[in-house]
DNA sequence: ATAATAGTGTCTATTAGACAATATCCT
DNA sequence: AGGATATTGTCTAATAGACACTATTAT
């Protein structure tokens, strides 16, 4: 049959949670809106065009905001209230993207965009901090903010997605620092080498870190993983 | 700005994966299509109406297709492959409900749908038996039950999902059959009771199931979580 | 008494938390 | 040498796997 179009359907938006770690800060990408919702803040986002996939969408959003292509993304959710957009009803898909600290300098950014700290407050909801003052955000961008962070956490300890955030060579300082940024706590350096070493996901990369006013760490790389 | 519909979008759909455990295994609910896709079976599902929210959608799937709408759900995944849906570009939102094997004979069946056992397979796909023989699923619904497993497996034994499945009174041995279809292996039952005892998960709820050739097994229910 | 499953106890291997001690580099 | 962080070692607590054993019911 072809009536798909035979009802109305709502618009179809991709919406990016773009995620970096800088000194020990759990940052996310946000853009300030110049519509109607003047004075908010929002997540970089466009809408999903007929016959293109949602993974061309990502692609074409990162590019057009932030001048990056190649990065980590995978998908969260999908929002779908008819109330969650003032304009009309927009049912959207979340994505989480990864860039790297190492890469922070070569984004260009276009149009405003801004790095703000972000972390879970109450009733579900989070936070954007730029500075000390808190950043209104817009549509339900703080509940995917929420989930974005609860997903992450759950995830960061068994699977790899915390490497996103590090160059190919890293020290295993900077992973913990990554985990804690994402956990929100501190964790104790000799477990988490351990588990790290132990369960053969990281291995040395011969090379040392060089240029610090102390003992140099150690290289690592990850352990590409195993297809069975 | 009020084009919203400037551009063309694509369809949006809600496929629901209606999961039972009987017997040790299990199963899904799939539905024969009778149009182009004659001779293969897909989920149920049906699209999102302008206006309406996704949950909406899903309830009014359960109630047309197995006349329930009072089902556990929880949103799985969203499909967007141009290519996914012959007849067009459909995007579609990918819901797990689950119906506890009490209510399976309460549940009327619309329309031919019918109950296959599925099982992971190769390449990421998943398989749909129905006595000795697989049925052929239409669309890209064997990747979604694959997903479907993978997902359920890596969250029972964290989360609470698996006492869906069964009744607000159950014995343990009826805890272990969920967990041990959905994982495909059998478990050891001295360590599986340990862990929801000692975690506090369930409790003793006083009465004894009767009627069997046998020692009766303890009665337990869910201990609620608590808020924060 | 027997069959069949419910439920308990114990031992061991593995993993994570906590903290102390040693190693190495730059200035 | 001294400061600062890297790296290793040890002890303990908690958890899970494996398996043996006891308990209870209907027939």
């Amino acid at each position: 049959m072809s009536d798909l179009d035979a009802h109305r359907h709502p618009a179809l938006a991709v919406d990016l949670v773009i995620l970096t770690v800088q000194d020990g800060e759990l940052l996310a990408l946000v853009m300030p809106r110049d519509d109607i919702l003047a004075g908010a803040f929002a997540l970089p986002g466009g809408f999903v065009h007929h016959g293109q996939s949602l993974e061309q969408t990502v692609n074409r959003i990162l590019r057009d905001k932030i001048g990056h292509v190649d990065l980590t993304f995978e998908q969260l959710a999908t929002y779908g209230d008819p109330a969650r957009d003032p304009r009309g009803h927009v049912v959207s898909i979340a994505y989480l993207a990864i860039l790297p600290a190492s890469r922070l300098d070569t984004a260009r950014m276009v149009a405003g965009p801004q790095w703000v700290r972000i972390h879970l407050a109450t009733k579900g909801r989070a936070m954007a901090m730029s500075g000390s003052t808190s950043l209104p955000l817009a549509f339900d961008h703080a509940a995917i903010l929420a989930d974005t962070i609860r997903r992450l956490r759950g995830k960061i300890d068994y699977s790899h997605i915390g490497f996103a955030f590090l160059p190919a060579l890293f020290t295993l300082r900077q992973v913990q620092e990554v985990h804690e940024a994402i956990l929100g706590r501190p964790l104790l350096k000799p477990a988490f080498r351990r588990k790290l070493l132990d369960r053969g996901i990281v291995r040395e990369a011969g090379k040392t870190e060089r240029g610090n006013a102390f003992r140099p760490a150690a290289q690592y790389e990850l352990v590409p993983e195993e297809k069975e």
